[in-house]
RNA sequence: GGCGCCGUCGCCAAGUGGUAAGGCAGAGGUCUGCAAAACCUCCACCCCCGGUUCAAAUCCGGGCGGCGCCUCCA
Protein backbone atom coordinates (compact mmCIF):
# COMPACT_ATOMS: atom_id res chain seq x y z
CA UNK A 1 0.00 0.00 0.00
CA UNK A 2 1.39 3.91 -0.98
CA UNK A 3 1.09 6.76 0.50
CA UNK A 4 -1.90 9.02 -0.22
CA UNK A 5 -1.35 12.68 -0.60
CA UNK A 6 -3.55 15.37 -1.53
CA UNK A 7 -2.32 17.48 -3.67
CA UNK A 8 -3.22 21.37 -4.47
CA UNK A 9 -2.33 21.00 -8.00
CA UNK A 10 -4.50 18.72 -9.13
CA UNK A 11 -6.95 18.92 -5.94
CA UNK A 12 -7.36 15.50 -5.85
CA UNK A 13 -5.20 12.27 -3.39
CA UNK A 14 -2.42 10.64 -5.44
CA UNK A 15 -0.22 8.12 -5.07
CA UNK A 16 2.69 9.38 -3.10
CA UNK A 17 6.69 8.54 -4.29
CA UNK A 18 9.72 10.55 -4.46
CA UNK A 19 11.14 10.72 -8.14
CA UNK A 20 14.64 9.40 -7.15
CA UNK A 21 16.51 7.85 -4.98
CA UNK A 22 14.31 6.96 -2.32
CA UNK A 23 14.49 10.53 -1.25
CA UNK A 24 12.21 12.90 -0.79
CA UNK A 25 12.71 16.27 -1.72
CA UNK A 26 10.85 19.04 0.41
CA UNK A 27 10.57 22.24 0.69
CA UNK A 28 8.30 23.99 3.29
CA UNK A 29 8.05 27.80 3.64
CA UNK A 30 9.47 28.93 7.56
CA UNK A 31 8.86 31.70 9.61
CA UNK A 32 8.86 35.59 9.04
CA UNK A 33 11.16 36.26 11.49
CA UNK A 34 9.77 39.76 12.84
CA UNK A 35 7.95 38.03 15.85
CA UNK A 36 7.79 35.16 18.13
CA UNK A 37 5.72 32.22 16.16
CA UNK A 38 1.91 31.66 17.39
CA UNK A 39 0.38 28.86 17.58
CA UNK A 40 -1.59 29.28 14.12
CA UNK A 41 1.81 28.87 12.68
CA UNK A 42 2.85 26.00 14.63
CA UNK A 43 -0.10 23.97 13.37
CA UNK A 44 1.48 24.23 10.01
CA UNK A 45 5.12 23.51 10.92
CA UNK A 46 3.74 20.28 13.48
CA UNK A 47 1.22 19.13 10.61
CA UNK A 48 4.49 19.00 8.13
CA UNK A 49 6.66 17.66 10.89
CA UNK A 50 4.24 14.39 10.57
CA UNK A 51 4.67 14.57 7.10
CA UNK A 52 8.37 14.08 7.00
CA UNK A 53 8.18 11.48 9.78
CA UNK A 54 5.20 9.35 8.10
CA UNK A 55 7.33 9.64 5.06
CA UNK A 56 10.55 8.58 6.90
CA UNK A 57 9.02 6.19 9.04
CA UNK A 58 5.90 4.89 7.79
CA UNK A 59 7.31 4.60 4.38
CA UNK A 60 11.22 4.22 5.24
CA UNK A 61 12.45 7.00 2.75
CA UNK A 62 15.51 9.20 3.43
CA UNK A 63 14.62 12.96 3.71
CA UNK A 64 15.90 15.92 2.30
CA UNK A 65 14.00 18.16 3.77
CA UNK A 66 14.42 22.61 3.60
CA UNK A 67 12.77 25.02 5.77
CA UNK A 68 13.61 28.53 5.52
CA UNK A 69 13.67 31.99 7.74
CA UNK A 70 12.91 35.07 6.46
CA UNK A 71 14.21 37.43 7.67
CA UNK A 72 14.65 40.22 5.13
CA UNK A 73 10.98 41.41 4.17
CA UNK A 74 8.84 45.41 5.11
CA UNK A 75 7.88 43.34 8.60
CA UNK A 76 11.12 42.78 9.68
CA UNK A 77 12.56 45.78 8.15
CA UNK A 78 10.03 47.71 9.84
CA UNK A 79 10.73 46.62 13.31
CA UNK A 80 14.49 46.27 13.44
CA UNK A 81 14.13 49.80 12.99
CA UNK A 82 11.71 50.42 15.43
CA UNK A 83 13.74 48.56 17.93
CA UNK A 84 17.12 50.51 16.51
CA UNK A 85 18.48 46.91 15.79
CA UNK A 86 20.36 45.71 12.77
CA UNK A 87 18.53 43.47 10.81
CA UNK A 88 20.60 40.63 10.94
CA UNK A 89 20.56 40.76 14.61
CA UNK A 90 16.78 41.63 15.71
CA UNK A 91 15.46 38.39 13.44
CA UNK A 92 18.35 36.60 15.33
CA UNK A 93 16.43 36.78 18.45
CA UNK A 94 13.04 35.27 16.80
CA UNK A 95 14.90 32.82 14.96
CA UNK A 96 15.94 31.63 18.38
CA UNK A 97 12.41 31.96 19.77
CA UNK A 98 11.64 29.76 16.56
CA UNK A 99 14.28 26.80 18.26
CA UNK A 100 13.53 26.62 21.56
CA UNK A 101 9.17 26.57 20.74
CA UNK A 102 10.07 23.91 17.80
CA UNK A 103 12.34 21.79 20.18
CA UNK A 104 9.62 22.31 22.94
CA UNK A 105 7.07 21.14 20.45
CA UNK A 106 9.01 17.91 19.34
CA UNK A 107 9.75 19.22 15.68
CA UNK A 108 12.71 17.41 14.38
CA UNK A 109 15.28 18.85 12.62
CA UNK A 110 15.41 19.30 8.85
CA UNK A 111 18.44 18.89 6.92
CA UNK A 112 18.55 22.60 6.14
CA UNK A 113 17.55 25.64 7.77
CA UNK A 114 18.35 28.62 5.25
CA UNK A 115 18.04 32.12 5.97
CA UNK A 116 17.11 34.54 3.00
CA UNK A 117 19.93 36.92 3.43
CA UNK A 118 22.35 34.38 4.03
CA UNK A 119 24.93 34.80 1.01
CA UNK A 120 24.79 31.77 -0.93
CA UNK A 121 21.15 32.34 -1.30
CA UNK A 122 21.30 36.04 -2.17
CA UNK A 123 23.72 34.80 -4.62
CA UNK A 124 21.34 31.88 -5.79
CA UNK A 125 18.28 34.84 -6.12
CA UNK A 126 20.69 37.05 -8.20
CA UNK A 127 20.85 34.12 -10.77
CA UNK A 128 17.81 33.36 -10.55
CA UNK A 129 16.59 36.61 -11.66
CA UNK A 130 19.48 36.88 -15.04
CA UNK A 131 17.66 33.75 -15.94
CA UNK A 132 14.41 35.24 -15.71
CA UNK A 133 15.57 38.44 -17.60
CA UNK A 134 17.05 36.35 -20.03
CA UNK A 135 13.61 34.45 -20.83
CA UNK A 136 12.21 37.87 -20.77
CA UNK A 137 10.34 37.33 -17.85
CA UNK A 138 10.82 40.69 -16.28
CA UNK A 139 10.91 44.21 -16.36
CA UNK A 140 12.59 47.23 -14.71
CA UNK A 141 10.32 50.06 -13.32
CA UNK A 142 11.21 52.79 -10.82
CA UNK A 143 14.48 50.98 -10.34
CA UNK A 144 12.44 47.50 -8.77
CA UNK A 145 12.62 44.64 -11.20
CA UNK A 146 9.12 43.05 -11.57
CA UNK A 147 7.67 39.39 -13.38
CA UNK A 148 5.57 40.00 -15.96
CA UNK A 149 2.83 37.78 -15.67
CA UNK A 150 1.40 37.59 -19.09
CA UNK A 151 4.44 36.40 -19.90
CA UNK A 152 3.49 32.66 -18.37
CA UNK A 153 0.14 31.44 -20.29
CA UNK A 154 -0.07 28.60 -16.98
CA UNK A 155 -0.11 31.06 -14.44
CA UNK A 156 -2.60 31.12 -11.91
CA UNK A 157 -2.91 27.32 -12.64
CA UNK A 158 -2.37 26.26 -8.33
CA UNK A 159 -4.43 28.64 -7.29
CA UNK A 160 -7.28 28.08 -10.19
CA UNK A 161 -7.83 31.80 -10.39
CA UNK A 162 -9.97 33.15 -13.17
CA UNK A 163 -8.46 36.57 -14.28
CA UNK A 164 -11.71 37.81 -15.21
CA UNK A 165 -13.01 37.48 -11.45
CA UNK A 166 -9.59 38.87 -10.66
CA UNK A 167 -9.83 42.51 -12.81
CA UNK A 168 -12.81 42.64 -11.58
CA UNK A 169 -13.20 42.07 -7.74
CA UNK A 170 -9.23 42.11 -6.66
CA UNK A 171 -8.57 44.39 -4.31
CA UNK A 172 -6.11 47.09 -5.57
CA UNK A 173 -2.52 46.38 -4.53
CA UNK A 174 -1.46 49.37 -2.34
CA UNK A 175 2.27 48.72 -3.13
CA UNK A 176 3.52 51.80 -3.97
CA UNK A 177 6.09 50.50 -6.35
CA UNK A 178 4.85 50.74 -9.74
CA UNK A 179 3.84 48.34 -11.94
CA UNK A 180 2.95 47.62 -15.75
CA UNK A 181 -0.43 45.32 -14.71
CA UNK A 182 -1.92 44.99 -10.96
CA UNK A 183 -1.26 41.34 -11.40
CA UNK A 184 2.37 41.48 -12.21
CA UNK A 185 4.67 41.41 -8.48
CA UNK A 186 8.23 42.44 -7.93
CA UNK A 187 11.17 40.25 -7.63
CA UNK A 188 13.82 42.83 -6.60
CA UNK A 189 13.02 45.72 -4.24
CA UNK A 190 14.95 48.92 -5.82
CA UNK A 191 16.98 50.37 -3.02
CA UNK A 192 15.77 52.95 -0.54
CA UNK A 193 17.05 54.97 1.84
CA UNK A 194 17.24 53.54 5.29
CA UNK A 195 16.60 49.94 4.33
CA UNK A 196 18.91 47.12 3.88
CA UNK A 197 20.21 46.43 0.25
CA UNK A 198 22.18 44.37 -2.00
CA UNK A 199 24.57 44.75 -5.03
CA UNK A 200 23.99 41.05 -6.33
CA UNK A 201 21.32 42.21 -8.57
CA UNK A 202 21.67 45.32 -10.26
CA UNK A 203 19.98 47.76 -9.74
CA UNK A 204 20.65 47.81 -5.87
CA UNK A 205 17.89 46.59 -3.76
CA UNK A 206 16.41 43.69 -1.48
CA UNK A 207 14.53 40.37 -2.42
CA UNK A 208 10.76 40.62 -2.94
CA UNK A 209 8.86 38.16 -0.85
CA UNK A 210 8.87 34.98 -3.13
CA UNK A 211 12.01 35.35 -4.70
CA UNK A 212 13.64 33.74 -1.70
CA UNK A 213 11.98 30.83 -1.64
CA UNK A 214 12.39 29.39 -5.51
CA UNK A 215 16.29 30.57 -5.10
CA UNK A 216 16.46 28.40 -1.97
CA UNK A 217 14.29 25.72 -3.23
CA UNK A 218 16.58 25.14 -6.41
CA UNK A 219 19.68 25.59 -5.28
CA UNK A 220 19.39 23.24 -1.76
CA UNK A 221 17.20 20.53 -3.91
CA UNK A 222 17.76 21.01 -7.55
CA UNK A 223 14.92 21.91 -10.46
CA UNK A 224 12.05 19.25 -9.32
CA UNK A 225 11.18 18.81 -6.03
CA UNK A 226 9.07 16.15 -4.77
CA UNK A 227 6.66 18.25 -2.20
CA UNK A 228 6.37 22.00 -1.76
CA UNK A 229 4.44 22.57 1.23
CA UNK A 230 3.06 25.43 3.68
CA UNK A 231 -0.57 27.26 5.43
CA UNK A 232 -3.24 27.46 2.90
CA UNK A 233 -2.60 31.16 3.11
CA UNK A 234 -0.07 31.05 0.63
CA UNK A 235 -1.20 29.12 -1.90
CA UNK A 236 -1.84 32.52 -3.14
CA UNK A 237 0.22 34.83 -4.04
CA UNK A 238 3.41 33.05 -2.82
CA UNK A 239 3.20 29.54 -4.01
CA UNK A 240 1.72 30.78 -7.07
CA UNK A 241 4.62 33.69 -7.94
CA UNK A 242 7.03 30.87 -6.56
CA UNK A 243 5.97 28.45 -9.31
CA UNK A 244 6.06 31.31 -12.07
CA UNK A 245 9.51 32.34 -11.18
CA UNK A 246 10.82 28.71 -10.79
CA UNK A 247 9.97 27.50 -14.23
CA UNK A 248 9.94 30.45 -15.53
CA UNK A 249 13.83 30.38 -14.65
CA UNK A 250 14.49 26.40 -15.19
CA UNK A 251 11.36 25.44 -17.93
CA UNK A 252 10.87 22.41 -15.85
CA UNK A 253 8.42 21.43 -13.24
CA UNK A 254 9.10 22.90 -9.88
CA UNK A 255 6.90 20.94 -7.72
CA UNK A 256 4.81 17.55 -7.73
CA UNK A 257 3.29 17.61 -4.74
CA UNK A 258 1.42 21.21 -3.21
CA UNK A 259 0.70 20.01 0.53
CA UNK A 260 -1.61 23.17 2.41
CA UNK A 261 -2.15 23.26 6.08
CA UNK A 262 -5.63 24.59 6.72
CA UNK A 263 -5.84 26.94 9.19
CA UNK A 264 -5.78 27.45 12.92
CA UNK A 265 -8.83 29.25 14.36
CA UNK A 266 -9.11 30.63 18.07
CA UNK A 267 -12.96 31.15 19.21
CA UNK A 268 -13.99 30.48 15.67
CA UNK A 269 -12.07 33.40 14.41
CA UNK A 270 -8.59 33.89 12.70
CA UNK A 271 -6.38 34.93 14.90
CA UNK A 272 -4.81 38.21 14.28
CA UNK A 273 -3.08 40.72 16.31
CA UNK A 274 -6.33 43.27 16.32
CA UNK A 275 -8.59 40.95 17.92
CA UNK A 276 -5.74 40.01 20.63
CA UNK A 277 -6.33 36.44 19.77
CA UNK A 278 -2.65 35.19 18.99
CA UNK A 279 -1.05 32.68 21.48
CA UNK A 280 2.50 31.80 21.23
CA UNK A 281 3.88 28.30 22.97
CA UNK A 282 5.15 30.21 25.96
CA UNK A 283 1.53 32.11 26.13
CA UNK A 284 0.17 28.94 26.77
CA UNK A 285 2.73 27.43 28.97
CA UNK A 286 2.04 30.12 31.55
CA UNK A 287 -1.14 29.25 31.37
CA UNK A 288 0.17 26.05 32.96
CA UNK A 289 -0.43 23.39 29.46
CA UNK A 290 1.89 21.56 28.48
CA UNK A 291 3.66 21.75 24.95
CA UNK A 292 3.03 17.65 24.37
CA UNK A 293 -0.70 18.77 24.44
CA UNK A 294 -0.56 21.57 22.44
CA UNK A 295 0.84 19.14 19.84
CA UNK A 296 -2.35 16.38 20.21
CA UNK A 297 -4.49 18.84 20.61
CA UNK A 298 -2.74 19.93 16.59
CA UNK A 299 -2.61 16.56 15.36
CA UNK A 300 -6.37 15.86 16.84
CA UNK A 301 -8.00 17.18 13.50
CA UNK A 302 -7.07 16.21 10.13
CA UNK A 303 -4.58 18.98 8.38
CA UNK A 304 -7.05 19.92 6.00
CA UNK A 305 -9.91 20.99 8.24
CA UNK A 306 -9.74 24.14 9.97
CA UNK A 307 -9.17 23.21 13.70
CA UNK A 308 -10.50 25.54 16.30
CA UNK A 309 -8.48 26.39 19.64
CA UNK A 310 -10.31 26.78 22.12
CA UNK A 311 -9.22 26.43 25.73
CA UNK A 312 -11.40 23.72 26.53
CA UNK A 313 -10.01 21.89 23.86
CA UNK A 314 -6.39 22.11 25.16
CA UNK A 315 -7.50 20.91 28.52
CA UNK A 316 -9.41 18.02 26.43
CA UNK A 317 -6.19 16.92 25.21
CA UNK A 318 -4.40 17.11 28.06
CA UNK A 319 -6.81 14.73 29.35
CA UNK A 320 -6.42 12.14 26.46
CA UNK A 321 -2.80 12.54 26.53
CA UNK A 322 -3.04 10.92 30.68
CA UNK A 323 -4.83 8.73 29.71
CA UNK A 324 -2.18 7.11 27.40
CA UNK A 325 0.78 7.94 29.75
CA UNK A 326 -1.31 6.34 32.22
CA UNK A 327 -1.94 3.25 29.89
CA UNK A 328 2.65 3.36 29.53
CA UNK A 329 3.18 3.77 33.11
CA UNK A 330 0.85 0.41 33.53
CA UNK A 331 3.17 -1.45 31.06
CA UNK A 332 6.57 -0.54 32.74
CA UNK A 333 4.72 -1.74 36.23
CA UNK A 334 3.83 -4.98 34.03
CA UNK A 335 7.49 -5.47 33.17
CA UNK A 336 8.38 -5.41 36.59
CA UNK A 337 5.84 -7.83 37.33
CA UNK A 338 7.56 -11.00 35.21
CA UNK A 339 5.37 -13.61 33.12
CA UNK A 340 5.66 -14.64 29.98
CA UNK A 341 4.67 -13.71 25.86
CA UNK A 342 0.97 -13.96 25.00
CA UNK A 343 0.17 -15.00 21.25
CA UNK A 344 -3.26 -13.08 21.49
CA UNK A 345 -1.33 -9.97 22.11
CA UNK A 346 0.92 -10.33 19.65
CA UNK A 347 -1.91 -10.27 17.34
CA UNK A 348 -3.33 -7.43 18.66
CA UNK A 349 -0.43 -5.72 18.63
CA UNK A 350 0.14 -6.47 14.37
CA UNK A 351 -3.91 -5.50 13.98
CA UNK A 352 -2.78 -2.08 15.34
CA UNK A 353 0.59 -1.34 13.73
CA UNK A 354 -1.45 -2.17 10.36
CA UNK A 355 -4.29 -0.26 11.51
CA UNK A 356 -1.98 3.19 12.10
CA UNK A 357 -0.05 2.98 9.29
CA UNK A 358 -3.00 2.97 6.86
CA UNK A 359 -4.48 5.87 8.64
CA UNK A 360 -1.37 7.42 8.36
CA UNK A 361 -0.83 6.78 4.98
CA UNK A 362 -3.90 8.04 3.82
CA UNK A 363 -2.92 11.17 3.56
CA UNK A 364 -2.29 11.89 7.03
CA UNK A 365 -5.40 10.66 8.82
CA UNK A 366 -4.06 11.59 12.36
CA UNK A 367 -7.29 11.51 13.79
CA UNK A 368 -8.18 8.14 12.55
CA UNK A 369 -4.67 6.97 13.77
CA UNK A 370 -5.26 8.26 17.35
CA UNK A 371 -8.16 5.96 17.23
CA UNK A 372 -6.47 3.01 16.58
CA UNK A 373 -3.84 3.53 19.05
CA UNK A 374 -7.37 4.37 22.15
CA UNK A 375 -8.41 1.20 20.92
CA UNK A 376 -5.73 -0.84 21.42
CA UNK A 377 -4.67 1.15 24.81
CA UNK A 378 -8.43 -0.30 26.20
CA UNK A 379 -7.88 -3.76 24.89
CA UNK A 380 -4.60 -4.05 26.59
CA UNK A 381 -5.75 -2.21 29.83
CA UNK A 382 -8.54 -5.28 29.75
CA UNK A 383 -5.78 -7.78 29.43
CA UNK A 384 -3.78 -5.95 31.68
CA UNK A 385 -6.69 -6.59 34.23
CA UNK A 386 -7.23 -10.31 33.31
CA UNK A 387 -3.88 -10.61 33.64
CA UNK A 388 -3.26 -11.86 30.09
CA UNK A 389 -0.16 -9.66 29.95
CA UNK A 390 3.01 -10.81 30.73
CA UNK A 391 6.79 -9.08 30.80
CA UNK A 392 7.56 -11.28 27.67
CA UNK A 393 4.95 -8.88 25.82
CA UNK A 394 6.56 -5.97 26.73
CA UNK A 395 9.26 -5.84 24.44
CA UNK A 396 6.29 -5.93 21.45
CA UNK A 397 3.98 -3.44 23.27
CA UNK A 398 6.87 -1.13 23.56
CA UNK A 399 7.86 -1.25 20.26
CA UNK A 400 4.56 -0.46 18.64
CA UNK A 401 4.16 2.56 21.16
CA UNK A 402 7.88 3.10 20.00
CA UNK A 403 6.70 3.13 16.23
CA UNK A 404 3.83 5.70 17.14
CA UNK A 405 5.97 8.08 18.67
CA UNK A 406 8.22 8.39 16.54
CA UNK A 407 5.89 9.13 13.73
CA UNK A 408 3.14 11.56 15.94
CA UNK A 409 5.86 12.75 18.35
CA UNK A 410 3.70 13.29 21.55
CA UNK A 411 5.06 10.22 23.97
CA UNK A 412 8.23 10.80 24.57
CA UNK A 413 7.82 14.61 24.16
CA UNK A 414 5.28 14.11 27.48
CA UNK A 415 7.93 11.77 28.47
CA UNK A 416 10.91 13.88 28.64
CA UNK A 417 8.24 17.07 30.40
CA UNK A 418 7.60 14.42 33.08
CA UNK A 419 10.93 14.24 34.18
CA UNK A 420 10.98 17.64 35.18
CA UNK A 421 8.48 17.56 37.80
CA UNK A 422 6.97 21.10 40.26
CA UNK A 423 8.48 19.41 42.84
CA UNK A 424 11.89 17.76 43.25
CA UNK A 425 12.19 14.04 42.91
CA UNK A 426 13.71 13.46 45.76
CA UNK A 427 11.16 15.22 47.77
CA UNK A 428 8.37 13.09 46.07
CA UNK A 429 9.79 10.11 46.94
CA UNK A 430 10.26 11.18 50.23
CA UNK A 431 7.02 11.95 50.63
CA UNK A 432 5.54 8.77 49.40
CA UNK A 433 7.82 6.86 51.91
CA UNK A 434 6.45 8.79 54.93
CA UNK A 435 3.00 8.36 53.28
CA UNK A 436 3.24 4.07 52.94
CA UNK A 437 4.14 4.77 56.48
CA UNK A 438 1.57 6.81 57.99
CA UNK A 439 -0.48 4.31 55.55
CA UNK A 440 0.99 1.09 57.26
CA UNK A 441 0.19 2.29 60.44
CA UNK A 442 -3.66 2.76 59.22
CA UNK A 443 -3.01 7.01 60.11
CA UNK A 444 -5.25 7.68 57.43
CA UNK A 445 -5.41 11.34 58.05
CA UNK A 446 -1.99 11.88 58.12
CA UNK A 447 -1.31 10.07 54.85
CA UNK A 448 -4.19 12.13 53.30
CA UNK A 449 -2.49 15.37 53.90
CA UNK A 450 0.73 14.15 52.31
CA UNK A 451 -1.26 13.09 49.42
CA UNK A 452 -3.28 16.89 49.56
CA UNK A 453 0.12 19.06 49.94
CA UNK A 454 1.35 17.25 46.77
CA UNK A 455 -1.43 17.63 44.84
CA UNK A 456 -1.10 21.57 45.93
CA UNK A 457 1.99 21.80 44.88
CA UNK A 458 1.16 19.74 41.23
CA UNK A 459 1.81 16.36 41.55
CA UNK A 460 -0.80 13.52 41.64
CA UNK A 461 -0.37 10.12 44.05
CA UNK A 462 -2.11 6.81 42.79
CA UNK A 463 -1.90 4.18 45.19
CA UNK A 464 -1.59 0.25 43.33
CA UNK A 465 -1.27 -3.23 44.13
CA UNK A 466 2.90 -2.66 43.08
CA UNK A 467 3.14 0.70 45.32
CA UNK A 468 2.69 4.40 44.67
CA UNK A 469 3.04 5.98 41.76
CA UNK A 470 3.52 10.16 41.22
CA UNK A 471 2.38 11.95 37.76
CA UNK A 472 2.16 15.52 36.91
CA UNK A 473 -1.37 17.33 37.73
C1' G B 1 -18.36 39.33 -9.07
C1' G B 2 -14.79 34.87 -9.14
C1' C B 3 -12.60 30.53 -6.53
C1' G B 4 -13.09 27.27 -2.33
C1' C B 5 -14.27 25.00 2.51
C1' C B 6 -17.46 23.40 6.43
C1' G B 7 -22.20 21.80 9.27
C1' U B 8 -21.67 14.02 12.68
C1' C B 9 -23.53 12.92 20.71
C1' G B 10 -22.91 18.39 25.95
C1' C B 11 -17.51 19.37 23.91
C1' C B 12 -13.40 17.62 20.43
C1' A B 13 -13.34 14.40 16.18
C1' A B 14 -12.90 9.93 12.30
C1' G B 15 -16.01 7.92 8.74
C1' U B 16 -17.22 9.86 1.06
C1' G B 17 -22.68 4.18 -0.95
C1' G B 18 -23.77 -1.22 2.98
C1' U B 19 -26.51 0.41 7.90
C1' A B 20 -22.43 5.77 12.95
C1' A B 21 -14.36 4.82 15.21
C1' G B 22 -12.02 7.20 19.12
C1' G B 23 -11.16 10.96 23.05
C1' C B 24 -13.07 14.49 26.89
C1' A B 25 -17.20 15.32 30.06
C1' G B 26 -21.54 12.69 32.41
C1' A B 27 -24.61 8.38 34.83
C1' G B 28 -24.55 3.42 37.14
C1' G B 29 -21.40 -0.68 38.70
C1' U B 30 -16.56 -3.63 39.99
C1' C B 31 -11.92 -2.73 42.63
C1' U B 32 -9.96 0.57 46.76
C1' G B 33 -8.85 2.79 53.90
C1' C B 34 -10.26 7.00 50.88
C1' A B 35 -8.84 8.83 46.27
C1' A B 36 -6.80 7.99 41.56
C1' A B 37 -6.12 4.69 37.62
C1' A B 38 -8.36 0.59 35.13
C1' C B 39 -12.42 -2.35 33.48
C1' C B 40 -17.90 -3.30 32.48
C1' U B 41 -22.71 -1.03 31.23
C1' C B 42 -25.36 3.40 29.46
C1' C B 43 -25.16 7.97 26.35
C1' A B 44 -26.25 10.08 17.93
C1' C B 45 -31.78 7.99 13.08
C1' C B 46 -25.20 12.45 11.11
C1' C B 47 -28.56 21.11 9.83
C1' C B 48 -33.45 21.00 6.83
C1' C B 49 -36.41 19.51 2.34
C1' G B 50 -36.62 16.80 -2.07
C1' G B 51 -34.29 13.15 -5.56
C1' U B 52 -31.17 8.73 -7.29
C1' U B 53 -30.46 3.64 -5.23
C1' C B 54 -32.16 -2.81 -2.90
C1' A B 55 -29.19 0.44 0.39
C1' A B 56 -27.30 7.58 1.58
C1' A B 57 -23.91 10.88 7.14
C1' U B 58 -21.73 9.63 2.43
C1' C B 59 -24.10 10.80 -4.47
C1' C B 60 -27.46 14.80 -7.01
C1' G B 61 -30.74 19.30 -6.58
C1' G B 62 -32.71 23.20 -3.48
C1' G B 63 -32.67 25.67 1.16
C1' C B 64 -30.66 27.39 6.06
C1' G B 65 -26.30 28.45 8.92
C1' G B 66 -20.87 29.28 9.57
C1' C B 67 -16.05 30.36 7.31
C1' G B 68 -11.74 31.24 4.03
C1' C B 69 -9.09 33.30 -0.33
C1' C B 70 -9.03 36.96 -4.57
C1' U B 71 -1.33 40.68 -3.73
C1' C B 72 0.25 41.48 5.07
C1' C B 73 -0.70 36.32 6.35
C1' A B 74 1.21 29.63 8.61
Amino acid sequence: MTMRLYNTLTRREEDFAPLADQTVRMYACGLTVYARGHIGNFRTFVCIDVLRRTLKYVEGYAMRHVMNFTDVDDRTIAGARQAGMDLRRYTDQFIAAFREDARALGLEEVEEMPRATDEANLRAMAGLVAALEKNGHTYLSDGSIYFKISSMPGYGRLARLDHEGMQDGARVDGDTYGKENARDFVLWKGARADEPHWDLVQPSGRPGWHLECSAMALRLLGDSIDIHAGGIDLIFPHHENEIAQSEGATGRPFARFWVHVEYLLVDDEKMSKSLGNTYTIPDLVAKGFRPSAVRYLLLSAHYRKPLNFTWASLAQAEESLRRLTDFLARVDRVERGGGGAHAAIAVRLAEAEAAFAASMRDDLNTAAALGTIFELVRALNSAMDAEEVGAGDVPGIRALFGMVDRVLGILSLRRAEEAAPPVPIGEIEQAIADRQAARRRRDFAAADRIRDALAARGVLLEDNAAGTRWKRK
